[in-house]
DNA sequence: GCTTAGCACTCGCCTTTTGCGAGTGCTAAC
DNA sequence: GTTAGCACTCGCAAAAGGCGAGTGCTAAGC
């Protein structure tokens, strides 16, 4: 990342228009620049840097009589190399802290307040793909009848996670059963990483349990069902509506193909999943979701014990504001990753 | 409901005026409705008519040279009166029944599901309002230590309610002492309508365990805070996406105004919360909330033995399908009744 | 007396025109 | 290498014009 390809005064312009850009939404010219930042340069020099940067592919018109806005690797160019790193203010700094400071709240809540937390801070719709079961360790399985032929399965593991559904019987069973194999079922997978699960684990312990061959199957394959499906759909939303507040989106097309996106969660598990560690910044067009391509999506990952488990993000449009932005989320998802780890 | 004040040729031309620009969304000219629907009447004597009934309050001009649309008067008398029932097609009685054919399912998505279901069918915003705890049944409770200073508490009810929180604790609890209080609380509590609740029961239950106090005071606090805040917070969504699809929302502002209503659910609970029976239609500005006063309500109740339980509801432009919605949201409400007390 | 044809009139909206201004590239002088 | 000067471009906003859908009114017809 950032092998510095231009002269000091092209990187200088470069800057300069990026940052103006973001935050006027309108094309740069250079007797804008000359005039607003000092930098000793007429317009006219200015403006036969900034043709060679566009010819150079960094810096784009959207028409011929219009100023200069970044390219895609003008953005790109910027983030890697050129961006300033942002403190963020004492205020920001204690909405967070605070916010993690409380830590009794209710299950769900703590990943749908880290969302709103996060747009509330940017200004720009947040994303959050909840804690992977696979690092989490067992904590308790709980069977509980609710009818003749009803049944709830209750999972819970650690970094908040706990699992519930409603399983339907075609026999009646026999709270001593349940009791027995909730008993059995915990005995052997309490403070077992869920990594480690898989197959032999619960050949083992059907064996010992021959007997109730039927409920207990079910009561696994939920289990195992679950390891599968969380991840997808364990998405938190908030600040949808920050979008609108960018000229970018003023036609409703646009945002109602990105409201589209914002409803299907497998469409952005695929957009925020990956393993990669740290900052990811995903500039316009290098997004393989076509309906995110005129954004761009800044990602960390949280960890728990050295290992990623999840992913907050950020969407903005592709003119957003990386600096703070990074900033934010950088310290967001060092802060989440102690609370996982405090807990 | 349903005086009838206008005159049959005077309810016609209403009704056709109504019906043409819910079709339209385009104001309605005497000449297209002489063309399109073969009243036997010439556009100057639908003209006639047509002033008649702006001057009464039921039609008005956009402007002085466009056609008429109903005005909220107008509307009030087309639902009120003149509106025809409507049949809900096969597919659409297929769809309903066989989501609610199939019972297995996990208990937070029957509510996210429903409403899918309505936006799906009606093509507007749905919202439903979970089924308040009160008539519920209470079914079990599980207090299950996740460390030594916290304390998962589990809530069944009937009506495919769960609730979980967590909780902390200032001093370590013993897994005997909870086994005790849950057993106590499960022999006096199980199948007890909360409604019942509030405080008799508690000091009954309190006398018994006077040793317990701590832990037990905090579980009954928080079963009695289930109780009050839950409503409030059980609002689901659906189809918001779909109001774009409709003129009246083109521009922007006009949209986030709603988006804005559909992110602070206690607004909405204002809006849905009522104990009223049968369908209720709130048209433009009867509705208290400002930001849906361009918008028209459609609401039923769901009921269990006989009580109201929920709401469910759709919202659109004043300038909706409402017999369509009406039929629509009538029957979703009716099997969701049916569901309920089949559990 | 209700209905309807005819007609003048209104006015939103769409298209075209015009003018402005911000911005450019090029050239020539410093 | 830098900059002043200048002709040129082109999006955009405001102004102008024309169209068309629709109206109200009047007078004639059933």
């Amino acid at each position: 990342m950032g092998r510095r390809e231009l002269d000091p005064r092209k990187e200088l312009i470069l800057k300069v228009v990026t940052d103006d850009y973001i935050e006027s939404a309108e094309p740069v010219g250079s007797r804008t620049i000359a005039r607003k930042y000092n930098l000793g340069l007429s317009p006219a020099t200015i403006r036969n840097e900034m043709a060679d940067l566009e010819e150079s592919g960094y810096l784009k018109q959207p028409h011929v009589s219009a100023g200069r806005i970044p390219s895609q690797q003008g953005y790109r160019y910027y983030v890697d190399v050129l961006m300033s790193q942002q403190e963020l203010s004492e205020e920001e700094l204690n909405t967070i802290r605070s916010y993690f400071a409380d830590r009794s709240r209710e299950c769900e809540s703590i990943f749908q307040q880290t969302v709103k937390i996060l747009a509330q801070l940017t200004r720009y719709p947040s994303l959050m793909l909840g804690p992977t079961l696979k690092p989490a360790v067992f904590k308790h399985v709980q069977l509980i009848p609710l009818s003749a032929h009803e049944l709830l399965v209750l999972i819970v593991a650690d970094l908040g996670i706990i699992e519930n559904k409603v399983i339907s019987l075609d026999y009646p069973v026999a709270q001593a059963d349940l009791d027995r194999i909730s008993y059995l079922l915990n005995k052997k997978l309490r403070g077992q990483p869920f990594a480690k699960f898989k197959s032999s684990l619960f050949r083992e312990l059907r064996d010992e349990m021959k007997a109730d061959n039927g409920i207990f199957q079910e009561a696994v394959d939920l289990i195992l069902k679950t390891l599968e499906t969380r991840n997808k759909e364990r998405i938190y939303l908030d600040g949808i509506i920050n979008i609108l507040d960018h000229p970018e989106f003023k036609e409703v097309e646009k945002f109602k193909l990105l409201m589209e996106l914002m409803e299907e969660h497998d469409r952005l598990y695929r957009l925020l999943a990956t393993r990669q560690r740290g900052i990811r910044i995903t500039i316009g067009e290098e997004n393989q979701e076509e309906a995110a391509q005129d954004c761009s999506l800044i990602t960390a990952n949280y960890e728990v014990g050295g290992q990623v488990v999840g992913t907050i993000g950020v969407l903005g449009p592709t003119r957003m504001d990386y600096a703070h932005v990074v900033a934010v989320v950088e310290f967001m998802a060092q802060k989440l990753s102690e609370f996982f780890s405090g807990v």
